[in-house]
DNA sequence: AGCACGCCGACT
DNA sequence: GTCGGCGTGCTC
């Protein structure tokens, strides 16, 4: 007897054993896939670990189901890499591999219900639910627990199967099937016995009186010896105007045949390779200087300001690694994958470049997937977000994490919740490859590891082309309040530079960090305003729908026409957010193209893109946006950059909104005056005093991060101190609030003062769950492994405690 | 995570 | 009386 050792994608700390008979041993490898019963009913796809032939002494085991695959799909290195991370971010190999592999990967088995045939069936027997199930069977042969709940319009539909089971009227079944399918294209040729001179000309006679037939085989002939490659059969069809039953006639009598080849969904249909841009002296310089610095580090830190030309530093170091055969993997924030990128990328390196990230359906990432396995040329360079470093690399050169600082590297939830920046540079080293980061407002944390020279820095400070840094002004809108120079949200001065611009026939980009049209809406006699009944936050109000929404919980009612609590018809908005700016702007700017920007204008799957269109073709005049503005945004023609009011960035309570604002701003600002002329930046705020706006406007990174990097260590943050998150959720507030409390005290008694809180978060409740927060800070004198021992430690007490068996926990290692 | 089993409130 | 809510325990 054999038997293997299976990881499953669930939350599951152990692994599972399953009996396999000896063939199956000697050729399952670790890394192959094979499907299992799991549970009563369940069948999952798990992937081998190890194959041995102890027998587990405790239980029986049960035999595997198939085996999925011919080779392992995934490698020992990834396997390590994957070990790494969820031992460091305390999650299990499952959480992993479930947010590691492709969906299509991953099947799941799925109940099929079918007509019984044997039984006769008395429909006066039968209720309206089941008659209605049985109904259906007659027309489908099966059926799924989603049909049946479709049939019969309700969640909960176990109970009819059931009775239809036990009156022995259908059958179940589960059914696994594989979810990836190739893309199959249809070509046709000619039989091979007709492929003799003589035996074509009878043919040909034969068909005399077929005249569409022979249409469509000289037309067949034409193409293949103009194209002098497979003839697809759509193309046939096309080019000779006949139906699809004339073909088919003509496969029926075994004249044609038709094959299928697969093709692959992830083209490149551009032009290929093409030169190289050259570098001006700067880069060339910052170019020289990163490859001295790999000499020495592990990991250097790009820093170069914003249009400085780092790409094209990029493609260099690209083209270099891959000339070595060794593959490239250039990562990026989510939001900044845009089109523009990928295909300044494709244009330098054709067919090699490959793009993974969550818009790409299953089957495309399965494809990109397979390529990177078999080490194919199209796959030496990948480009994509934070996920992509789960891909099958088998020789890694370089990762280039490009505008590291972003937080949106960070997955907060599901498990695992790790950082693809960190991540990134682990997997690296298990290449021994090196890692490159690029940002022009490097996080507090890896600029500070430059600095203390455990990553190497290099600096860009000029922008390509010689273009200037925007001219950035402050406008007190307290004092243009006071004097009454506002109207609406914009200053006369933000006003008047936008006459400026627009009557230079420039574009104008407005910047508002809110969304929804205003978020708040409060009754102006009793001051209440309506509350999520789920969560606790208040609902916003959306005008496109005129309605009110819960961000958390995605909770919505049409518009209150009068206060629920008063019944006053006076509601008021607080706050203003990128809708309100819009209805601004089209009274005030009546002659002028806008649009806007944000989650709801851009939520279709092209929505992004055709609105970067319209900015390109200057078919926008002013664009009101989120930070979805300061992301990948290249434009030559913006000139001025306004900010409704950078005050909201500012305080928001987070230890990192200042470093988060000086970013956004410095990102935004980025935007204005990507040509020779200067562009303008004007941001509102009511204290233009502040620090942060003050080295905004100067450009002062340095300053930025010496009086941050000093606030950090007072109070204990990163980069000086790393910190985990533990979060409580219940439904039960007090039943939350003890189970957190314990969990404090058991973590205090061995951590002392680096355990803060239980703490009850701004949203307290989300979903109908409580929500409490300890925050653990770990100094660098402390070792990290053996303060998330400890805390393991205590979880497993904590598990063992029945009073608190409801309580969710989740844990976030570097929850920043 | 799913799923079954088992125990208590609100309804045909 | 049952239906169905959720707390509890288990999965090789």
């Amino acid at each position: 007897m054999y038997f293997i050792v299976v990881i499953l994608p669930i939350p599951l700390k152990q692994t599972f054993t399953y009996n396999v008979n000896k063939d199956e041993a000697g050729f399952l490898k670790q890394g192959m896939r094979v499907a299992v019963p799991f549970g009563k009913k369940k069948i999952y796809t798990a992937i081998v670990y190890q194959v041995h032939d102890v027998a587990p002494p405790a239980y029986e085991t049960k035999s595997i189901d198939q085996i999925l695959d011919e080779e392992p799909i995934i490698t020992q290195k990834q396997l390590e890499h994957w070990q790494w991370m969820a031992s460091y971010y305390m999650c299990t190999l499952g959480e992993v591999i479930k947010a590691a592999l492709p969906g299509a990967f991953l099947l799941e088995s799925e109940t099929v219900i079918r007509l019984k045939k044997e039984t006769a069936v008395q429909e006066s027997a039968l209720q309206d639910d089941e008659f209605l199930v049985f109904e259906a069977l007659q027309h489908q042969s099966s059926l799924h627990i989603n049909d049946i709940r479709s049939i019969l319009d309700r969640k909960n539909v176990v109970k009819v199967i059931q009775q239809l089971l036990d009156k022995q009227i259908i059958e179940v079944e589960e059914e696994v099937y594989e979810q990836y399918t190739p893309k199959m294209k249809r070509y046709i040729k000619l039989a091979p016995s007709y492929t003799s001179e003589e035996n074509l000309r009878a043919l040909l006679d034969d068909l005399s009186r077929a005249p569409k037939q022979r249409d469509l085989l000289m037309t067949l002939f034409m193409l293949s010896s103009q194209a002098k490659r497979p003839v697809e059969s759509v193309a046939l069809q096309k080019r000779s105007g006949a139906s699809a039953s004339v073909l088919k006639s003509l496969i029926d009598k075994q004249i044609l045949e038709e094959y299928f080849i697969q093709q692959d969904r992830v083209v490149y249909d551009g032009e290929d390779t093409s030169e190289v841009k050259k570098l001006n002296e700067e880069q060339q310089i910052a170019l020289s200087e990163i490859e001295a610095s790999f000499e020495e580090y592990e990991v250097s830190l790009l820093h170069g300001v914003t249009s400085s030309g780092k790409t094209e530093i990029y493609v260099q170091l690209i083209a270099e690694v891959i000339k070595t055969g060794k593959q490239v993997l250039y990562m990026l924030p989510e939001i900044a994958l845009t089109t523009q990128l990928i295909g300044r990328l494709q244009h330098y390196f054709g067919e090699k470049v490959s793009v993974y990230h969550s818009k790409y359906t299953s089957n495309e990432r399965v494809e990109v997937w397979n390529n990177i396995l078999s080490s194919k040329p199209k796959a030496q360079i990948v480009i994509g977000a934070r996920s992509s470093l789960f891909l099958p690399f088998s020789d890694l050169g370089l990762i280039i994490v490009d505008e590291e600082h972003e937080p949106s590297f960070k997955q907060y939830n599901p498990s695992p919740r790790y950082h693809g920046r960190d991540a990134a540079i682990v997997l690296a080293d298990f290449h021994k490859a090196k890692t490159l980061l690029g940002s022009a407002t490097p996080s507090l944390e890896s600029y500070y590891n430059a600095v203390t020279h455990k990553y190497g820095l290099i600096e860009l400070k000029k922008r390509y082309g010689n273009v200037l840094m925007p001219d950035i002004e402050l406008v007190d809108i307290k004092e243009k309040h006071r004097k009454k120079q506002m109207t609406g949200h914009f200053s006369d001065r933000l006003l008047e530079a936008m006459h400026e611009a627009l009557d230079n026939k420039e574009q104008v980009l407005l910047f508002q960090n809110r969304r929804g049209f205003s978020p708040v809406i409060e009754c102006t006699t009793c001051g209440v305003s309506p509350q999520c009944p789920n969560c606790d936050v208040s609902l916003t109000y959306h005008q496109y729908k005129n309605e009110l929404r819960c961000h958390y919980c995605g909770y919505h009612i049409a518009m209150l026409q009068s206060c629920m609590a008063c019944g006053s018809e006076t509601l008021d908005d607080k706050g203003f957010g990128t809708e309100q700016i819009e209805t601004e702007l089209n009274a005030l700017f009546p002659e002028q193209r806008i649009a806007r920007m944000d989650q709801d204008t851009t939520r279709g799957k092209h929505a992004y893109a055709k609105l970067i269109e319209k900015l390109e073709n200057a078919e926008i005049d002013i664009l009101v946006g989120t930070q979805m503005l300061a992301k990948g945004l290249d434009f030559r023609n913006i000139s001025l950059v306004g900010v409704m009011n950078a005050d909201n960035l500012l305080n928001f309570p987070y230890f990192r909104a200042h470093e988060r604002s000086f970013q956004l701003l410095q990102q935004v600002s980025g935007r204005a005056g990507r040509t020779k002329k200067r562009g303008k930046v004007l941001i509102q705020t009511y204290n233009p005093y502040h620090q942060i706006l003050q080295q905004v406007s100067t450009n002062d990174y340095n300053g930025m991060f010496k009086q941050q990097a000093e606030e950090r260590y007072q109070y204990k943050y990163p980069p000086h101190y790393r910190t985990i998150k533990l979060t409580f959720r219940d439904r039960n507030f007090s039943k939350m609030q003890k189970a957190a409390v314990w969990f404090g005290n058991a973590l205090a008694s061995g951590l002392k003062e680096n355990v803060l809180g239980p703490e009850i978060p701004p949203v307290g409740r989300i979903r109908n769950l409580f929500i409490t927060n300890i925050l653990v800070k770990i100094p660098k004198t402390q070792s990290l492994g053996k303060t998330k021992k400890y805390i393991k430690n205590v979880e497993r007490s904590f598990n063992a405690l029945k009073d608190f068996s409801t309580v969710k926990l989740t844990i976030d290692v570097d929850n920043y």
